[in-house]
DNA sequence: TATGAATGAGTATTCATTCAT
DNA sequence: CATGAATGAATACTCATTCAT
C-alpha cells in the first residue's frame, strides 16, 4: 500500500472510484464496507479521507456536477442557432444518458435517505444542482430563461422515463421526442418573436 | 384488530393503512415493525397477509395506481376540447401533487431496492405503469399518442422538481410551466391537422 | 429455545445472569455480544429485553440494590446494642466483600462513561445509592445520622482498599480496622451522652 | 514542536501534557489521537517516546505520586502536635480534592481496563501507591502505624464520596467527617497512651 | 388466525498500533 | 527524530423474517 503524497490528490482518486459504486447500487444499498473493498483500501483509510458515508456522497455530487459541466463544454459546439444549441444540449444528455440516469437515482435516493435530515445538506445539494441549471440557461442564450427551465423540466421526465424502462436502448424513442420538444420550442420562440 | 370474516377484505384495509406509511418514511427507511405498529398489528400477522415486504410494496403500487385513476374519473369533466381536457390533468396533478411526490420517491425508492432484482418484479410495475398511462391517452383522444407520451413525461419531470424543491408551495410556479406546455401542445395540434 | 411466557420474569432472569457478566469484565469492557453469548441468547433477543447496554445497567444497578438490601435484612440480627449492630453491618459487608467490591467498580466504571453524560442518568444512581445509605442509617438508630454517613465513608474506603489489594485473602487486616472503626463510634458514642 | 536535545526532559513534558487530557476523558474514553492532538504531536511520536496508551498511564501515575508527595512537603507545617498534623493533612487533601477525584477515578478506570491483565502492572501500581502511604505514616509519627492506614482508608472513602456527588461545593460536609474523624484519633490515641 | 419472542448476519463507525516516507 | 497514512478487528445496535405458542 504505498503511502499517499499528494492528500487532495488521492481524496480524488477515491472519489472518482466511488463514482460508479455509488451508481452500481445506489446509496442507501451500498455499505461502507463494500466501498473500501471496492476501491481496495480499509475502511480505516476510507474514514481518513472522509467522515462519513454522507459525506463521501456530498462532495461525489459536487465533483460529478463538476464533471458534468465540464465535460459540456468540451464537446458543445459553438453553436449559432437556437436549433442547434437545442439539438447539442439534447444529443450530449442523450450521448449521456446512462449517466444521467445513475445521477438522477443517487440524487432521490439520498433525498430519501435525508428525507427528515438536516436542511443544511438539502440546501448543499440544490445549491449544486442550480449550477447546473443555470450553465444550462446560460449557453441556450434565450430571452424567456422560463422556456430554458421548460426544457430542463421536460429533460428530467425524460430521464426519469429511462429510468422506469431500465435503460433505453430504444434510441428511436428518445430522439423522436427530443425533436418534438425542440420543434415545440422553436415554434413558441418564432411565435413570441412575431409578437 | 377487527376479528376478520373476509380475509381479502382485510388485506385490502391493511393495504390502505400501509399507504401514508410508506409514503412518509419510504421504502428503504421503513421497518416491518414500524408497519406492524402503525397497523396496529403484529409482524407475524403482516407475515400472515404479505409475503414479504417488497410483496406488500408491490400490492400497494396496485392500489394507489387504481385508486389514482378512479378518483381521476370521478372527477374529471367530460371535456369537449383538447384544451379543456389538458387543463384538466394539469389541474388534476397540481391538486395532487404531493400524492404523486410521494407516489414517485416510493416508486424511485423501490427501483432502487431491487436494483439487481428480478425482472418479474420489474416488469410487474411496468405493467401497473401502462395502465395510467394509457389512461391518460385514452382520455385525451389525440390521434398521436406520441403528444400524450410527451405530455406524461413533462409531468413526470414537474414531479420531479417540486421533489427537488420539496413541495412546491409556489403553485404560480406550476401553473406557468403548465400553461406553457399546454399552448405548445395545442400549437402543435393545430399545426398538424393543417398540413 | 423455549419461547418465553412471562416477559418479565424472563428480563429479570436475563439480568441475574448479567451480575455476573458486568461484574467480571465492567461496564466498559464488556460487549453486547459478549453479554448476549454469556446468557446464551442472541444479539436481538438481548434488544428485545432491554433498550440498550446502558439500560441493562441502569436496570442491573437496580436490581442489585434491591437485592442487597433485602439480603442484610434477611439476615441481620435485631440487635439490642449499637454494638452489635455495628458488628452486623461489618460482618455482613465482610461476608460479601467481593460482592461490595464487584458493584464498586460497576459504580465508578459507569460514572467513567457517563463523564459528561446526561444528568437524568447519574440522578437515578444517586437515588439508588441513597436507598442504601438510608437503610444502614434506619438500622443504626442513631441519634446523630453524620456518625452512620461517617461509617459509610469509611465502609466505602474500605471496600476501596479491597480493591486496590484485588480481594482480601487477608480477613484479620479487614477485622482490625473494622474493630478499630466500631470502638472509635462507641468512645464517641459514650463521650456524646455524658456531655 | 520543539526541536529535542534532551530525550528525558521531553518525555516529562509530554507526560505533564496528559495529566489534564487524561483526568479530563479518563483513561478509558481518551484515545491515542486525541492524546496526540491536545501535545500537539503526532501519534508517531507519542508511539517513539511510549509503548503504549498503557505505558503513558503508568509513568503518568508515577509522575503524579511523585508530584503530589512533594507538593505535599513543599507545603505542610512542621507541626509539634498529633491533631495539627492530622489538620494538615485534612487540609491538604480538602485544598486539593478535585485533584484527588480525578486520579482516584483515573485509578479505577485503569484497574477496570486491566481486570484480566498482568500482576506485573498491578504490582507497580501497588508500589507507587504504597510510597504515598508511608510519606504519610512517617509524617504522622504515630505509634502504631495501623492508626495512620485507618485515616488513609477514612480519606479514600472521603474522596470518593465526592466523587459520587460529582465534586463537592459543600466545604461544611468535608470538614465536619474531617473534624469528627481528626477528634477519634485523638482520643483513641489518648486511651491508648493512658493504658 | 394471531402473536411477539427469537434470530444472527449486517450496519456505520472507532481506535490502538504500525511503518513507509 | 517526526509524521500521519494505513490497517482491520471490534463496537453498539438494527431488521426482515421465522416459528412455537
Amino acid at each position: 500500500m504505498p503511502k499517499v503524497v499528494d492528500r487532495e490528490q488521492y481524496r480524488k482518486e477515491l472519489l472518482n472510484g466511488c463514482i460508479e459504486l455509488f451508481a452500481h447500487k445506489g446509496y442507501g444499498s451500498i455499505t461502507m464496507r463494500q466501498i473500501a473493498e471496492g476501491l481496495k483500501v480499509s475502511t480505516g483509510t476510507l474514514y481518513h479521507y472522509f467522515d462519513s458515508k454522507e459525506a463521501i456522497f456530498m462532495q461525489l455530487v459536487q465533483e460529478l456536477c463538476e464533471q458534468d459541466i465540464s465535460r459540456f463544454f468540451a464537446q458543445a459546439p459553438k453553436a449559432e442557432t437556437l436549433e442547434a444549441r437545442l439539438q447539442a444540449i439534447m444529443n450530449f444528455v442523450l450521448a449521456n444518458i446512462q449517466y444521467y440516469q445513475q445521477q438522477m437515482m443517487l440524487w432521490i435516493d439520498f433525498f430519501q435517505q435525508t428525507r427528515s435530515g438536516s436542511d443544511e445538506e438539502v440546501n448543499f445539494l440544490r445549491q449544486v444542482w442550480n449550477r447546473s441549471r443555470d450553465t444550462i440557461i446560460d449557453y441556450l442564450q434565450l430571452q424567456d430563461p422560463t422556456v430554458a427551465e421548460f426544457l430542463i423540466i421536460f429533460i428530467d421526465g425524460l430521464i426519469l422515463q429511462c429510468i422506469y424502462n431500465r435503460g433505453i436502448e430504444d434510441t428511436d424513442w428518445y430522439q423522436s421526442h427530443s425533436q418534438l420538444m425542440i420543434q415545440m420550442i422553436l415554434s413558441y420562440e418564432q411565435l413570441s418573436a412575431q409578437t
